[in-house]
DNA sequence: TTGACATATTGAAATTAATCGATATAATTA
DNA sequence: TAATTATATCGATTAATTTCAATATGTCAA
C-alpha cells in the first residue's frame, strides 16, 4: 500500500469517472456494444475494452490508456488481453483495502 | 465532498505525515514543548501550533502554513486562533466520512 | 503475408503543484 | 508606540501532471 501513488492515481476526474462506471458496466456500457463479440455477461465477467471507455470519455485514446494503465499499477482495475482486447474491470478487494487504510491507518 | 479536491491534498508525503502526526500529538510533539504556554492537554484539545509542526518537518514557515490550510481547506483539520498561536488538530468527523466515501461511494 | 484494427508507448506543449525567500498582517510585550 | 514573535500571503522558480498527435506493437482476417 502506496497511499501518496494511490492518492495521485485518484487525483483525476476522468479516471474517478472510470472507476463509477465500472461500478456497474452494464448500465454504462451496454447500449454501446454493436458487435457480437461482446456481450453483457461479458462486461460484468470479463470487464470493459478500452475502446468503449475511451468513446464514453471523449478523450484521446492514447490518454484512456494512459489513465489504465495507472489505475492498473495501483491495482484499482485488473486487466484481462483477449485477443486484440484489453478488457478492464475493478478490482474490488483492493477497493475494501482501502476503505480500510482509511477507516483504521490515515 | 469534492474527491478530487480532497485526493489532491492528500497526494503529498508532508502533508499526510502531518495528518499522522496529529493523530497522536502527544507522542509526537510532547518532547518539544519548552515553554510553559502550551501543555499536554492542550496539545490535544486545541491542537499543535505551526511552528511545531513547522520545526518537526523541516520545511518552510511558509510552505507549512500553507500545507496547514490546504488541509483546512477541505475540512481534514480544524484551527482554532488563540492570540498568536494557530493550533490546528484532526478533524475526526470529516475522516470517518471518508472512510464511508470509500466503502460506499467509491 | 499484407492490411486493418485495438492498444500501448513516445515526445512535446500547456497547465498545475511544490517550495522557497521576502514581505505583510496580527498579537504581544517592553 | 516600537520591537518582537507567530502566522499568512505573494511572487518566482523548478518539478510534475495532463493531454494530445504521431508512431510502434500486437493480433486477426483475407
Amino acid at each position: 500500500m502506496k497511499p501518496i501513488k494511490l492518492f495521485k492515481v485518484l487525483s483525476n476526474e476522468t479516471r474517478l469517472q472510470i472507476l463509477r462506471w465500472l461500478r456497474d458496466p452494464v448500465r454504462h456500457f451496454s447500449s454501446m456494444l454493436i458487435e457480437q463479440k461482446t456481450n453483457r455477461v461479458d462486461l460484468v465477467n470479463i470487464g470493459v475494452s478500452v475502446s468503449l471507455i475511451q468513446q464514453k470519455s471523449g478523450m484521446s485514446q492514447s490518454t484512456i490508456s494512459q489513465f489504465l494503465s495507472m489505475l492498473q499499477d495501483v491495482e484499482l482495475v485488473k486487466a484481462t488481453r483477449i485477443g486484440q482486447w484489453t478488457y478492464y474491470k475493478r478490482n474490488e478487494g483492493k477497493l475494501a483495502e482501502i476503505a480500510s487504510y482509511f477507516a483504521n491507518e490515515l
